[in-house]
DNA sequence: TAATTTGGTTTATAAAATAAACTGTATTAC
DNA sequence: GTAATACAGTTTATTTTATAAACCAAATTA
């Protein structure tokens, strides 16, 4: 039985890769809020996602507040197609 | 968004659930080796399954061996299609 | 009859997820 | 002007989970 990526296999970790899918570029605000995770719980993930490779992660100033946007990479990109791909045989969704 | 049933965003158990979703009834040994897990791991898994009344669990003697059927209960193939919708909506597959 | 295998369970350990506490800056309220 | 609150996070501690290791009883094999 294949595998399923650890990494990807958390409910929070997840959510954030679905999202970044989608939209390309988020920062943490918004993703907290989409998530409804607490700051702690996401900075955590986001960490990990970053540490994989999976997602860049660029802090900067906008005004006098930080920001912190987020991005998915190409190999987290084929890492999260992988996943599903890998979930749907498991589910025999197919 | 839509919170993951903990029960079966596992691994193992998920894997367990979908195969008795579609094999309707299998043993101790069976799922073992086609889950490929410990016999430590699939016996705590099951426990937890059974718990939550999502597998029936019956013990018996073939010939002088014990023998652990599974199966799947209503609750059990209830929260396993809920799953699969929640999944499908979160990774946007549709 | 001693060692090994089978079919597990129980207990201990490692890894995750989550929450709570904290930091630094900014803004608002008095 | 300064005390209090909010914002955007990070760090550390706690809880929960998953996994592995150790164990048990009965049966089989050497």
């Amino acid at each position: 039985m294949k595998e399923l990526d650890p990494l990807l296999h958390s409910q929070l970790r997840l959510a954030v890769m679905s999202i970044l899918m989608n939209v390309d570029e988020a920062d943490f605000v918004y993703l907290k809020e989409k998530t409804s995770s607490t700051a702690g719980n996401l900075s955590v993930q986001l960490d990990k996602l970053f540490a994989a490779g999976y997602i860049s992660v660029e802090k900067s100033f906008v005004g006098k507040k930080t920001r912190t946007l987020c991005k998915v990479t190409a190999k987290g990109r084929e890492a999260f197609e992988q996943y599903v791909e890998d979930l749907k045989k498991l589910l025999k969704i197919s």
